[in-house]
DNA sequence: AGCTTTTGACTGACCGAACAGTCAGTTTCG
DNA sequence: CGAAACTGACTGTTCGGTCAGTCAAAAGCT
């Protein structure tokens, strides 16, 4: 098969995910986003399950991409933009959201499915690790914070937003505010507080209604 | 119906979903788990959406009760025992959280299940809400903290702890130590947290094992 | 009391729709 | 030409829901 043909019927899957959902969607749904037929799909891949989980390294490769590009002056920067490219810009798809949590309920049932989820769980808390690390390092961060706690923790609560989010439809925002106030206050140390959180913090307002 | 056999019916709706989960369930799987057979649900629920609904509305009783229950001397030890009703004592349970969390994947659906699920929050907010509320009062708390964001932040992360738990296996019990640090650091005031918060806090290793 | 009728609870057998997967045959391309 | 890609039609199964009929107990009647 053709990487062109591979990313084709991925990205298929992608759509017909958003648009039906997990447990709804059938392979007539995804081959009517690809102009191939449901057969075809079948050639490709072994199965249904064999192409969701081919979806779901296809996500993974791009999902790690999108962890490593965003920079920023300093960590505690970093950090907020982990939370807006994860909570905040994701306030336009929340059908892939939905899609996606659909799967996580799946884990239990399929250890495929589990394999990929820790991969993508591994890599944010790595990231997060990172991050805090830095920030420490470069004095952003208060100096006795533990960095696999912040870690686990920011993960957590990232994993809870876009439940309550698919759940109960919790606004995102309201919880990155929350967020970004526990970075400033606990986080940082009091000098950078003054020169980034505070800034980001109080800007709520324009933020919310911008983007 | 006899109030008998709703709740044997609703009783074996929720034997079935822990079984089998919310998307693999059947009706038969439910009859399978009364002594009546399948039609004999349909006689009894319009079909298996409206059993599910009302298998929900059992739970939110049965969930308000487990709510205004659990008392404690001060405010700090009623957060530290609605933590270990919501997160620590459900590790025996990874099933049932696990066909819940189906259940809000499919919120986005599903208006009653919506429904349900957002009565839910709100009950554990107020809840929350409250006893925050209560804590600054009596002068456990500090007196600068918000209680609505601290209830939504903590409802927020609750959610988070039970999804990542079924989604890749973490340990609940990791995030709820990492919680009562937050208690104990963020929310009490100075005095009482020498009282309460580190007494707990420090005792993880036993709790971790014997519960 | 003895009888018929009604009603609520329940059941086995059946139906139709939906859907993953198959396969024999056709087209495309190197 | 031959292999790879692709397709329409088909199959087997699963499952929610229906339906005609059974049964026992309550209700009504004489």
């Amino acid at each position: 098969m053709s990487a062109d043909t591979a990313t084709g019927i991925l990205h298929a899957t992608h759509d017909a995910l958003c648009k039906h959902g997990y447990a709804e969607v059938t392979m007539q749904d995804i081959a009517d986003e690809t102009d191939l037929c449901k057969a075809s799909l079948h050639y490709h891949y072994d199965g249904k399950h064999d192409l969701l989980v081919a979806y779901l390294d296809h996500l993974y490769e791009r999902f790690t991409d999108r962890l490593t590009e965003p920079a920023g002056e300093t960590a505690a920067d970093r950090l907020y933009n982990l939370i807006d490219t994860f909570i905040v810009d994701r306030q336009d798809a929340p059908a892939f959201q939905t899609a996606l949590l659909e799967i996580k309920a799946q884990s239990p049932y399929d250890e495929a499915f589990r394999n990929r989820l820790e991969r993508f769980d591994d890599a944010f808390v790595r990231e997060v690790r990172g991050i805090v690390e830095d920030g420490i390092e470069e004095g952003t961060f208060d100096g006795d914070v533990d960095p696999d706690a912040v870690a686990s923790f920011l993960t957590t609560f990232v994993n809870g937003v876009q439940t309550r989010h698919v759940g109960v439809g919790h606004a995102p925002e309201t919880s990155a505010t929350v967020l970004r106030a526990y970075i400033g206050d606990t986080l940082c140390t009091d000098l950078a507080t003054d020169e980034t959180a505070t800034s980001r913090t109080t800007s709520e307002g324009v933020r919310g209604t911008t983007e």
